[in-house]
DNA sequence: ATGTATGCAAACCATTTGCAATGAC
DNA sequence: GTCATTGCAAATGGTTTGCATACAT
């Protein structure tokens, strides 16, 4: 098991995402679990997105073993501190993601598998979009269709399909 | 109970949404049944979005009761279908919609309705954007914010608030 | 007549909750 | 020492499934 270092280490890390993390505890009178600070740990670790499944996986690996619903109640306080977002694709269960710059999402309807790409355009097009009367935190844009690799995989299927019918 | 016209009726319904569904179901062997019409009736007569309990509650109170399997049942084939579209916004169940013109999503944080708003250019944005090695097939923008009449209330409760205090 | 679709009740599964034990403060 | 947090196990609630019955074809 990776030691995960002790609760003084962490209140004092200059790791501004700890940091923030421990005045958000701080501010709402929550108190600096080791749990907590692990499983901020862990998903600083992780690129990308994740499921709770996925999460509790890497860190039970990692010999750290923290309850399902420690595992829940942290991710909700990451949450509330917009630190973490929440996402739920077309026909998926929900997944996580530290909140970093914006980015769209290219979600593959066929392997579910979700890339992240950046997009300045897109994102001064959103600085600069006002919507009358509504006072805009945060958005999200996720774009579905069919990645390279099961473009690819597809193609190969119809081609086998097609030499089928000839020798037919 | 509103009448629900029967099969016939709606197998040569010049409706061109009805003929959709009507067209899917023959080229998929799949039998046209009063269930599946009358639950796209309803759903027709929505405005923007709706739950599942919703739908059903509509249903129920036009006198036309289905079961939430059927229900389930023939949600799943208008979203294969590509006439209905499932989103699950951030902290709420599931909602559906019909697919209609592109459009933007405003979702209130503090009381989660849901608002559509047209926005020509984004579409147009999003019909010139291609992304690398990815074939889209449709997107979705979900802006999440506060909409005017929540702000409207927060505003009204700070200003009591302010009074309350000095009035101390 | 045949077999798909419906309705009901039971099963499922991600998430939430209640509560005794633990540990941060 | 106090009380928030943890971990477990049970409850919840939206969705899915199995199966006998109804009905579209």
């Amino acid at each position: 098991m990776k030691t995960i270092p002790n609760i003084e280490d962490y209140a004092n890390s200059v790791n501004p995402v700890v940091r923030k993390f421990s005045d958000y505890l701080d501010q709402h009178g929550m108190r600096k679990t080791t749990e907590r600070y692990a499983i901020l740990e862990h998903i600083m670790n992780i690129n990308g997105h994740f499921t709770i499944e996925e999460l509790q996986q890497i860190m039970d690996g990692d010999g750290f073993r923290v309850s399902r619903s420690t595992v829940y109640n942290t991710i909700e306080l990451l949450i509330e501190a917009k630190m973490l977002r929440r996402h739920v694709f077309e026909g998926m269960q929900a997944q996580y993601e530290r909140i970093t710059l914006p980015h769209t999402h290219l979600i593959c309807t066929t392997c579910g598998r979700v890339k992240e790409v950046k997009d300045t355009n897109f994102a001064a097009f959103m600085n600069a979009r006002r919507f009358n009367a509504f006072n805009t935190d945060h958005y999200s844009l996720y774009v579905y269709g069919t990645c390279s690799s099961c473009a690819r995989k597809s193609r190969r299927v119809k081609a086998e399909n097609n030499k089928r019918k000839k020798s037919l």
